[in-house]
DNA sequence: TTAGTTTGTTGGTATATACCAGGAAACGAG
DNA sequence: CTCGTTTCCTGGTATATACCAACAAACTAA
C-alpha cells in the first residue's frame, strides 16, 4: 500500500476526519432508503478496503453509527440497520403490549425469570413497606419481531396478588392483576434517565459492553393511594419515544 | 470435540478484557468517593503507563466511562468525573430555571441567537399554523456552575407576544409570556426520545462528535387549546432525569 | 439424508507508532 | 509587574498488525 501524500488543497474533505466522511456516507444511505430496517451493513474489513482506509478507521466510523443509534451490531455476526422508534405513552400507562398490538405491531415478552423475594432496602422505601416483606419479581425482555426492544423488572407485593407467579407472564401484567387480582391501579410515578447498561441488561437485550440505553422507572398505586408494584425497565435508547401530557391549569 | 474446561483457573483477570478492568477500578474510585465530581482523571498516557497498556487500550475505558456517563471530557484539556443529575418533572411544567434556584442551584443562561423567522413546514404543522408565519426563535445554553446542562430552541408564534425578543431571555420565558403578554398556558404534549447530536448540538454544549443525548419535544398550548410555542431541549443524558405523573382514574 | 467437521468471515481485543492542534503553565523580556 | 513566547501535556486522528472466539456455510463421512 503505497503513501500518496501529495500536497492537498484544505477542502472540506481533507478537514474532516476520515472517519466521519464514512459516517455520513453510510448516514446518507440509510436515510435515503438505499440501506433499509435490518439491512447488513458493509463489515468493517471491506469498508477499509473499499475507501482505502485502515480497518481501524472503518471500525470507528460503525462505532459512531451505533452511538448515534442508527445502527446496530449482533455479536461477531455483523452490523445492521436499526429499525424505527416505538412509541409509549407514559402518560395513559395503558398495556404497552397492548397498545403496540393495535397498532398491528407484534410484541413477543420472553419470561427470564420469576421468583418471590424479600424485598430489600431500596425497593421496600419505594414501595412502602418494611424491608423483608414477600415480593414477587420477574424478569421479561420485550420484542418487536424478534427484535429486542426493552428488559423489565417489576416488584410487586405478593400480599396484593397471591400466587401471582402462577399466571401466564408473556402478557399485560396490569391487566392480570386487574382481572385477577382486583387491583386496579390509580396512577403512577414515572422517571427517566439516560445511563449505561449492567453486563446483564445488555446481554438480555443482545448487546454488548457500555451500550447506552433509557430507563424508565415506574411506581404504580392502587386506588387507596397505596404503591404496590415497582417496575424497571430498560430500552435500547435508539429504539423508544416516549410522550406525556403536561397540565398547568386543571380548572377550566 | 472435548473441551478441556479446567486447564486455566478462570478468574475475572483472565477473562475480563483489560480496558473493562481498567473502567471497573475507576468506576469503583468514583463510586467511593476518591474521585469527586468534577475532579480530574489521569490522562490516557497516565493510565498507559501505570497499568502497562498500551494508549489506546486505556483510552478505550476513558472511552466506555464517556460512554456510560460517569465522565465527561472536555476538548484536549482532560476527562472529569461527571456532576450528578437534575430532576426536571414534565409533569408540572414548572419554569426549570425557577424550579432550579428554589432548590439552592444556580441555573445561567447563555443566549446564542435569537431572531424572527418564517414558520417551515414541520413547525407549522406542530404549532397549527400556516407555513411562512411570522415566529420568534432563539437558542439558549443552560448551565449549572458553569457546567453546560442542555440547549434548548424554542419557536414561538410571534402575534402571541409582539416584540417578544425585547426581553431580555437570560430568565423563564414561559413566565415573560404569562407576565407580559398576557398568555397562560394549559398544558403541553411532551415527548422524549435518546438520540445522537448534531455537530452544532455537541459544540454548545462543549462536547465532540457523536454523543447521544436525550431530546425533549415540548409543545404548548395556550387557555384556548392553541398551541403557541414549540420547544427543543437536547440535553446531556448523564445530566437529566425526568420525572412524570402518570393518571389513570382521574374519578376517585 | 443426516450428523459432524472444516474453513472463511465477522467483530472484539490489544499493541506500537506517528503526527496534529489546542490549552496551560512556565518562562523571559519589557 | 505584565504581556507575549515557548514548551509540555492533552486528547484526536490514523495506520499496520496480530490473534481470538463465535457464527455460518460449505464440505464430508456415516
Amino acid at each position: 500500500m503505497s503513501k500518496d501524500l501529495m500536497q492537498l488543497p484544505k477542502t472540506e474533505a481533507s478537514t474532516t476526519p476520515q472517519y466521519r466522511q464514512i459516517v455520513n456516507s453510510i448516514r446518507k444511505d440509510i436515510s435515503s432508503g438505499v440501506l433499509k430496517e435490518h439491512a447488513p451493513l458493509p463489515s468493517e474489513r471491506m469498508i477499509a478496503e473499499r475507501q482505502k482506509v485502515s480497518r481501524m478507521t472503518a471500525r470507528r466510523a460503525l462505532a459512531a453509527l451505533e452511538l448515534e443509534g442508527l445502527v446496530y451490531s449482533e455479536h461477531r455476526r455483523g452490523r445492521f440497520v436499526s429499525p424505527s422508534r416505538l412509541t409509549y405513552d407514559i402518560s395513559s400507562m395503558v398495556s404497552l403490549a397492548a397498545h403496540t398490538q393495535e397498532q398491528g405491531n407484534s410484541l413477543e415478552i420472553d419470561v427470564i425469570s420469576s421468583a418471590t423475594a424479600d424485598a430489600d432496602t431500596h425497593v421496600a422505601s419505594l414501595l412502602g413497606i418494611v424491608p423483608g416483606t414477600h415480593l414477587y419479581q420477574y424478569t421479561r425482555v420485550f420484542r418487536s419481531k424478534g427484535h429486542a426492544i426493552f428488559v423489565e423488572t417489576e416488584h410487586v407485593v405478593a400480599s396484593v396478588c397471591p400466587n401471582f407467579l402462577s399466571h401466564n407472564l408473556q402478557q399485560s401484567t396490569m391487566k392480570l392483576m386487574e382481572r385477577h387480582h382486583n387491583v386496579k391501579t390509580q396512577h403512577g410515578d414515572v422517571k427517566i434517565r439516560m445511563r449505561g447498561m449492567t453486563a446483564m441488561e445488555a446481554q438480555w437485550l443482545g448487546l454488548q459492553e457500555n451500550h447506552a440505553g433509557i430507563e424508565l422507572e415506574q411506581l404504580v398505586y392502587d386506588t387507596n393511594n397505596k404503591p404496590f408494584c415497582l417496575g424497571y425497565q430498560m430500552w435500547r435508547g435508539e429504539l423508544a419515544e416516549f410522550s406525556a401530557r403536561a397540565i398547568v391549569n386543571q380548572s377550566n
